[in-house]
DNA sequence: GCCAACGTTGGC
DNA sequence: GCCAACGTTGGC
């Protein structure tokens, strides 16, 4: 099992609509490095919603329920995307500012390459960001 | 194949 | 609104 974080401006998707949803194609990403990691996902892997722009926290964690499909926003035929849904709200969000202070976060793929929409967390990483929720 | 110019992302 | 990081494009 994966851990993953991926990034989405909540006014154009938020946690709040994946919910709604149930079920919903991550698809627009059109980045190599996150394209990589979406390509790794396994189904049941379990990846943070993280809020960009707007809140700059996670807000909760989905599961990948359908792995690499093409992307149904792409006309070229070269992107992929995957089906993820709501798997639990956290219980408080957890901001940057905090996982930024966190010594135990240092190593943190995603705040080392700020602009990476989609990266691998360790299952340490994943772990200690959920008891944060709950601190 | 190198590198400058330019566009986009994302935090502040 | 600004700026840093970084990806892409295009001239040479």
């Amino acid at each position: 099992m994966n851990y993953w974080l991926m990034k989405s401006e909540p006014d154009v998707f938020s946690y709040a609509d994946l919910v709604k949803k149930g079920k919903a194609e991550w698809d627009g990403v059109r980045n190599h490095a996150a394209q990589l990691h979406m390509k790794a996902m396994r189904k049941g892997d379990l990846a943070f919603f993280y809020h960009s722009n707007i809140g700059v926290e996670a807000v909760g964690i989905m599961e990948i329920v359908e792995e690499a499909t093409p992307d149904s926003t792409d006309e070229t035929g070269k992107w992929i995307a995957v089906h993820v849904a709501p798997h639990k709200k956290l219980d408080r969000p957890v901001t940057l500012k905090t996982m930024k202070a966190d010594p135990a976060l240092a190593d943190m793929v995603m705040l080392r390459q700020s602009r990476l929409s989609v990266a691998p967390l360790t299952p340490q990483q994943f772990e200690h960001i959920v008891a944060l929720s709950k601190a």
